[in-house]
DNA sequence: CGAATAGTGTCTATGAGACAATATATC
DNA sequence: GATATATTGTCTCATAGACACTATTCG
């Protein structure tokens, strides 16, 4: 391998070069941090269920990872959880700390899903927002004790979407679709609408995201949120692999169906369901047990299926 | 909609903040620009053909934007077309402007793919590259004009894939792969390789990318290209849609399959290509003409479609 | 046995891939 | 007519979706 190697006068360059002459922004990154949980799990793992269904399964529900702020600006607000990239640390190693601070995992799915520098979104200055996305197997996450200034919860998500606009045409198209996300921890309720604008502009398609209502959010993070949870749809939609960073080791195949029809918002057929997945699936010989039906097999992933 | 106004207190808190008290590093966005097109067109459009093969159809190539530096670090290495973040400027205006600069060509898929923040891939300091594909449409860009020192051209783009490792158990992985990049224009050959590591982490994979070795390509910028086509080959593959942003307004279905096969690195059937991208063009009263056989039928998008 | 969930078998429609056949320009 | 490409028809096989059916535990 050729190795650069610098000249003389490369360093006399360098030397002179000052990264200061540039104006620069501070770099921050806000985690979308996802799990499917029920809400037992959610509290407290492993409590007494209540007497009357305990034949019924619990239910599962899609949460996400907010913190209280405890600061200005918008304190008292709900945001995702982030900081700031220190000084010569890459940005993937930021999104990991601030990971293991909030939560105390250290291995977890984790993808950039955005970067949001829109002037004027942060009102302490300039500062770039890149997103990242945690999947959270749930029942591995101790969450950060909280302080009166610094509450972290898992809340429960809800999103719908509603079309307002769609207009097609041969050779243009314009469609403007809302999404109203309702976020909820015990008695708090948060919520906000986001507007998506799709154009398709000299033949390319545009998307741009605005937020139109917004309760108890801070700053443009319930644009942020629905941005992610997008992104999760979408790539479940396409490929369901990464479904399975949100279970544990072993698990069954109704839990893991469960999962899937919680990101993707609708019900699928067990047996088609099974059949599909079934190559990244391996039987253990563990079984649930004390459920008051028939028992399931717990299975394991196939990581060899995984890589084709 | 609940708008969010300061309190006194709050403005103070906000003058007090130093946002310098933070290190921050400069904000790059480095281009990716692809295009797709013949030998002669990207010389100079509509020349003579060769006399011996007039009835032959041109070889399409894929080809990417690269500028040869005239600054220190890495003078005269080839590098891709990027620059810096203005000031309060939005990180998709900073890549929008510097494809305008660059190509001439306002309108074109644009889409950031990755974040390289590494410390030590720029010499002149803290620098993250926010690296962005863009698609052209071949026949619409004007490259700027070169000067000694701040020369742009397209080369042509082979990539192949090697394995070297493949080690699948039922509950680990680790697989490597290398990639040899060859980019040439005219008598300038650059080549690169890029080792892919992809590793099984308690249930949880991990990608990293690393050069193996590198001939006259600036920065760590030959990962980030073979990043690019990565990132590109897989999204065609998943999805074909983003191909027509290669191609003008009306194209021929040959033209349409060809750009395809050159992304996607294999021959397709035209009977099944037709088939499937049947919905997604329209065919207009334009013809080929003075071809040395068939005349082949233009079409355009059917952006309907598109929505689906 | 009844409740509740776990798990399997099969029919059909749809789509991908392979391959063969036909069409139409220029020279 | 020869060359070179354009375009269409059809067979097979794999997969997705719908639905009906069987299995197993607890109380």
């Amino acid at each position: 391998m050729k190795i650069y190697s610098m000249t003389e006068e490369e360093r006399e360059y360098l030397k002179q070069y000052d990264m200061t002459r540039y104006d620069r922004p501070s770099i921050a990154t806000d985690m979308a941090v996802f799990s499917v949980m029920d809400d037992e799990a959610a509290v407290e793992r492993g409590k007494n269920r209540s007497v009357q269904n305990y034949r019924k399964s619990p239910e599962s529900k899609m949460k996400i990872l907010l913190i209280q702020r405890g600061d200005y600006p918008y304190k008292g607000y709900w945001a995702l959880p982030g900081g700031f990239c220190r000084k010569e640390e890459d940005i993937y190693e930021t999104a990991k700390r601030e990971l293991y601070e909030e939560t105390h995992v250290r291995n977890a799915y984790l993808q950039p899903i955005g970067i949001f520098g829109e002037p004027g979104r942060d009102p302490r200055g300039w500062i770039i927002s890149h997103t990242f996305m945690a999947l959270l197997d749930g029942k591995m996450s101790k969450l950060r004790a909280g302080t009166d200034a610094w509450e972290a919860h898992w809340f429960d998500v809800q999103m719908d979407k509603r079309e307002i606009e769609k207009n097609l045409k041969e050779d243009s198209a314009a469609i403007i679709n809302e999404y109203d996300l309702r976020l909820q921890y015990e008695n708090i309720q948060l919520s906000a609408v986001v507007r998506e604008k799709k154009e398709f502009v000299q033949y390319h398609e545009t998307v741009k995201y605005e937020i139109a209502d917004c309760q108890e959010i801070a700053f443009d993070h319930a644009k942020l949120i629905v941005y992610a949870l997008l992104s999760l749809q979408r790539q479940v939609e396409q490929d369901g692999k990464i479904v399975f960073d949100l279970m544990p080791e072993t698990f069954t195949l109704t839990e893991l169906q469960k999962t899937f029809e919680i990101i993707l918002n609708r019900p699928l057929l067990a047996a088609n369901f099974r059949r599909k997945i079934a190559d990244y699936v391996i039987e253990t010989d563990q079984m649930v047990e004390g459920a008051g039906h028939r028992p399931a097999k717990k299975f394991k992933r196939n990581v060899e299926a995984f890589y084709r």
